[in-house]
DNA sequence: TATTTTTATTTCGACTAGTGAATTTAATTT
DNA sequence: AAATTAAATTCACTAGTCGAAATAAAAATA
């Protein structure tokens, strides 16, 4: 069966292949590549140097001399040379306290601060607790003064030395812009958030929202360092994403955050507080939790407790051999497992690690949620994706921030020293 | 609420940051970035391609000069001026004869080739229907054998003009290697494919799986030119998915499929062939609308149609008002709009691109399923994810695979005329 | 101890990709 | 015919990188 060269199908003179070109046309200069090698392995030598990033020796010794030149590296005296022979190589760091970050995130109940060196060292840290209602912006960026002082106070620094400054915080927030279009944390839309920050003090602002800043906590603090292609989910009072393709952060085209947690699970669903069926976040948040648990737990609608104090009440129950309470946590596990696998068979990630505070229910995170995640997965074969649960503290995302603004600073400070 | 800077979270010499360096440090060439520009645009000036990449006119000229030296690029004399003073551009296009690929696509009942030059011009297709068995490597070699005879016939080529191959088949297949882990086209797992192809025919393969090859063909031949970040979905035998982000196909870690189709959208809910239950896939599938039109169709067990014979009676049913015909269209159509709300919530594409022969049954592919769709996603304000549903042909598959083979040898040559 | 071996680093000439300003070219408009 | 305009070319110059040879600093060996 021959079909003859109909050139039907093409068109005039289109041309073919992807009209725009790959953004990876930005390559970073050798010079960044070898500041940011060697503050990720905390130290590294020429040699070692030229081994991972594919140079030769001539332009190590040309380029770390342009940073050393620049301060930005220096030589490390105390060599622990632990055998061989030859003239032992002398390793390269970064020079701590040239430049400083602060990093934030704003949540309701809480605000948390990192402030760190050029390295990643952390100096220091604050939490500010604030009152769980919608504010202004001018409120908020008090509250956000307020924190600075805070961490600059433990810290030892003042505002003058602080280069660069990472916000993530909850809601729908537009990286490019610095603009939140909406955030449970403030009472008007469409804020122009990073303008009227920088303009109040003076500090360059990176924003992004709060599951970016996990994601790219994980990317730099924690175990995604070592992984090109992971997800990050989280599970707080939503349910959110993130995604690192090719060691990158993955914003999406519309610049939307991931929303795992309105994925669909189940056609005519729970309700969600979004207004849909069926979402995961209906069968997983905190309140879709507290909603259940007060039917289990057999409360008077009289009796109101505070939907965290119910969340205890409920997990306890459940702890003890309440069989309805166990169902709730039981049935919320087995849609998380739905979820987990359906990023799985979407990404095809390398590591898929789960993050957050929700952690103490072990409920959830419970070996059996992961098993049952893994059967449902396909692996033909493959190694079956990984699956870390970190169970970190507040301040990892606020660190998440730092890492927003030491890479943009990093960028600029790099690109300046030609 | 202060905490002093407690450095118990920063071990010992750590560093931070992500560990591998981006892979985007293999930016392509400026001689590649034109060649591309212009083979996309189908015709270019040196000044639009200054303007596009962002280079000096000086480059433009010396960069242009080298690849009409190295015969890949010509300019063109038929200059259509529409206005303007000062002196005409003159045009540059891509010198289309001087290399020759072939893409294919195998599939279980029918394979289909296509032969396009340098300049992406299909200069011959040719179709093969074969026997719908699994079978040896040796078998499926020789019929693509058959096939490229066939269509090196119809383009008036010998096979000492081609100079690289694309493949695109159903399966498991490992782009990197050119293995094949498993397959329905072949009987035994584990062919060592590309390694027997090139060994027995002499020429360069790029073996990817189909799905991977339609979103090829979609970013070099359809809708997703023009996009960087897209998906495409398709519903055949089964249901597939690819990627295409920041103008690159993303194949996963572990190199697996992208596999929508075994997604979950239903707990418990319907088998699927591949062992599982409530896979998107059981609900889609041709083979899961076949068994429920027995069903429906009242068809004694004894009158066995062909799976083909039975979706047509069924769709013909469906629109002369069989209720129960309609539906189960009606909940396919509505487990697709899941299936599809979920990507988009997981990836926020810039588009979305449903493809595919099934396109027929118009039930599936209804107005109602895409706005079913947009009402299962959040959209927080911003416009709502691109669709479009395209129903190429056969064609357009082994077209993916030329695009396949086009972008490997483009690489090759360019950097072969340093 | 002096010498050899080994490994890390530096130096330096060469080459490539690219820029940017001045110039040339080829058209249109006046 | 001159002025204007835009495209293309020329050319001197820079940044980035390589690679080979030279140098440096240690361990191993004679």
């Amino acid at each position: 069966m021959l079909t003859p060269s109909t050139d039907d199908d093409s068109q005039p003179r289109p041309g073919c292949g992807p009209l725009l070109p790959t953004g990876s046309a930005n390559a970073k200069p050798m010079r960044q590549q070898i500041f940011e090698h060697v503050r990720a392995a905390g130290r590294a030598t020429r040699t070692e140097t030229t081994r991972m990033l594919g140079i030769s020796a001539g332009s190590a010794t040309a380029l770390t001399a342009d940073l050393i030149q620049a301060g930005l590296l220096r030589e490390v005296e105390t060599i622990p040379r632990e055998a061989g022979r030859g003239r032992p190589a002398v390793a390269l760091e970064v020079v701590a306290d040239t430049y400083f970050v602060i990093g934030i995130k704003l949540s309701e109940e809480m605000h948390s601060a990192v402030l760190t060196d050029f390295a990643g060292n952390t100096l220091g840290t604050a939490t500010l607790s604030t009152p769980p209602h919608p504010k202004s912006l001018d409120e908020i960026l008090s509250e956000v003064g307020t924190l600075i002082e805070m961490v600059l106070n433990i810290a030892k620094k003042s505002q003058t030395d602080i280069a660069a400054v990472g916000i993530g915080m909850s809601g729908i927030v537009d990286h490019q812009s610095g603009t939140v279009p909406w955030s449970p944390l403030l009472a008007l839309r469409d804020s122009d958030f990073a303008a009227h920050f920088e303009e109040r003090f003076g500090l360059r602002l990176y924003l992004d929202n709060d599951a970016n800043m996990l994601t790219l906590a994980e990317l730099w603090f924690g175990a995604g360092r070592a992984k090109s292609d992971f997800a990050v989910v989280t599970i707080e009072h939503g349910v959110g994403m993130g995604l690192v393709i090719d060691n990158r952060l993955y914003r999406g085209a519309r610049g939307m955050g991931l929303e795992l947690g309105h994925t669909k699970v189940q056609l005519d669903g729970a309700l969600c507080r979004c207004g849909q069926r069926g979402c995961l976040e209906a069968y997983l948040a905190d309140y879709a939790l507290a909603r259940e648990a007060a039917t289990a737990l057999h409360h008077p609608p009289s009796e109101r407790l505070s939907p965290k104090a119910l969340l205890d009440a409920l997990f306890a129950q459940a702890k003890s051999g309440n069989e309805s309470a166990q169902t709730i946590f039981r049935r919320a596990g087995r849609y998380l497992s739905v979820g987990l696998a359906n990023v799985v068979q979407l990404f095809d990630p390398a590591l898929i690690i789960i993050s957050g505070e929700r952690m103490q229910y072990d409920y959830l995170y419970a070996e059996e949620v992961i098993s049952e995640m893994h059967r449902l997965t396909l692996n033909n074969g493959r190694s079956a994706c990984g699956v870390e649960t970190h169970a970190w503290g507040d301040l990892i995302w606020a660190r998440g921030a730092t890492a927003l603004a030491l890479s943009a600073l990093t960028d600029q400070v790099i690109t300046e020293i030609s």
